[in-house]
DNA sequence: CTATTGGTTGAACGCCGTTCATCAATTAGC
DNA sequence: GCTAATTGATGAACGGCGTTCAACCAATAG
C-alpha cells in the first residue's frame, strides 16, 4: 500500500473521529447516527465499518481523546497548586474535574454512558487513564495521612474520587437536582475540607 | 363503562407494569422491547399505547415503584438505628442504600438512566421521593451541626447524598472499578466518619 | 334492537445499526 | 505497458426497533 493511500485512509478515519466528537459535543451521545456521520464525512455508511468494528468502537476513540484532555486538565490544576497544602490541591483538582465536566458536558457523560452497553473488556488505556486520575488524588492524601496503611489509603482515594464524581454528576444533572456551579464547588470543598 | 371493563383495563395496565419491572430487573432497562412485552402480556403491541403514552412512561411507573421501595428500605434502616448517634445513623442508611442498589442493580440503575433521555419535566413524585431521601440525611446532620446555617446544611445534605451515590455507582460498576460490597461499605464509612 | 363508545388489533411506517455483493482504484508481477 | 490481484468504498438491502392508525369488535346506552 502506497503512502498516499495510507494517508487517505488515515485522513478518513481521523475525520470520522472528529465529526463524531463534534456531534456528541453538540447534541449528546444518543444523537450520533451512522448515516448522519457518513453524510457529513462525504462517504458511504459502509466506509465507517472498514475503520471501526461498530459505532461503539468509534465512540471509544472519542472517549480516549476526552479522557486524555480531562487528564491534562486535572494535571494542570495540580501543577498550578503545587506549592499549596495537600487539602487545597485536592480541592483544586476536584474543581478542575468539575469545570471540565461542565464545559464538555456531553463528551464527559459519554465517558460513562458507552462502556455499560458494550460487553467487551474495558480497554487498557481506559483503566490507565482512571489510574492516572487516582494517582493525582493519592499523592496529597499520602501527605495528609502519612501513617495510613497503603490499602486503606487506596480505598480512601477511590472513595474521594467517587464522592467528587457523584457530586459533579448529580450537581450537573439539571433534571434531578441541578445547582449552580458555585454551589457545586462549595459542596466539593465541604466534603473534602472535612476529611480529617 | 362497567366495573368489569374497568377492572380488565386496570388488570392489563398492572400486568404490563409488572412484566416490564421483571424484564428490567432480569436483563436491564435496555432489554425492554414493546413487542416482547406485548407477547408476554398476551396482547397486541398497540394495546401498550392505550395505557401509556410511550415506553418511557411505562418505565417511569416502574421507577416509581422502585423509588418507593428504596425509600422504605432506607426508612427501615433509620428506624432500626434510631437509638444510635447521628453519625452511625448516616452510615446505616447509606449502607441500606448500597444494599438496595446491589440487590436490585438493574432496577436501581433504571432510576437514573431513563429520565435523561425523556425531555418532559420530572414528575413531582420523583422530586418528592428524592426530597424524602434528603430529609433522612438532613436530620442526623442537624444534630451533628446544630449551629450550621440552614443553607449550608442543605448543601451538605446534597453533597453527602451525592458522595454516597457516587461511591455506590462506581463501586458497583464492575467494568470500571468494581469492588466487593464490604469494601464499598468501608469507603462509605470512611467518608462519612470523617465528616467533622 | 340499534347506535355509539372506546379498548384492541396488527400491518405498516420510518428510522436505526449493520452487512455484503458489487464496483473502482491502486498495486504487484511480468 | 499490460494484466491480475488486492483492497477500500459503495449503497441497496436486512432485520429489528418504537410508534401509529384504519379497521374491528365487545360492551353499553337509548
Amino acid at each position: 500500500m502506497s503512502d498516499a493511500t495510507k494517508a487517505r485512509k488515515a485522513a478518513l478515519r481521523k475525520k470520522l473521529i472528529e465529526l463524531a466528537e463534534a456531534q456528541i459535543a453538540a447534541e449528546g451521545l444518543s444523537s450520533l447516527r451512522a448515516r448522519g456521520l457518513a453524510k457529513e464525512a462525504g462517504c458511504a455508511v459502509g466506509a465507517i465499518y472498514t475503520h471501526f468494528t461498530d459505532l461503539d468502537a468509534l465512540v471509544l476513540e472519542v472517549n480516549g481523546r476526552t479522557f486524555r484532555r480531562l487528564g491534562s486538565s486535572v494535571a494542570a490544576s495540580v501543577a498550578a497548586a503545587a506549592d499549596q497544602p495537600p487539602r487545597d490541591r485536592l480541592i483544586a483538582m476536584s474543581h478542575a474535574y468539575l469545570h471540565f465536566a461542565a464545559e464538555h458536558a456531553f463528551l464527559w457523560r459519554a465517558l460513562f454512558d458507552v462502556e455499560m452497553s458494550a460487553d467487551g473488556p474495558v480497554p487498557q488505556w481506559y483503566l490507565d487513564a482512571l489510574g492516572g486520575l487516582f494517582s493525582y488524588i493519592a499523592a496529597p492524601l499520602a501527605e495528609l495521612f502519612p501513617d495510613m496503611p497503603e490499602h486503606e489509603l487506596d480505598l480512601l482515594t477511590r472513595a474521594l474520587f467517587s464522592s467528587v464524581h457523584g457530586i459533579v454528576l448529580l450537581g450537573l444533572e439539571k433534571r434531578i437536582s441541578g445547582v449552580p456551579l458555585a454551589q457545586i464547588e462549595q459542596m466539593i470543598a465541604q466534603v473534602l475540607s472535612r476529611v480529617q
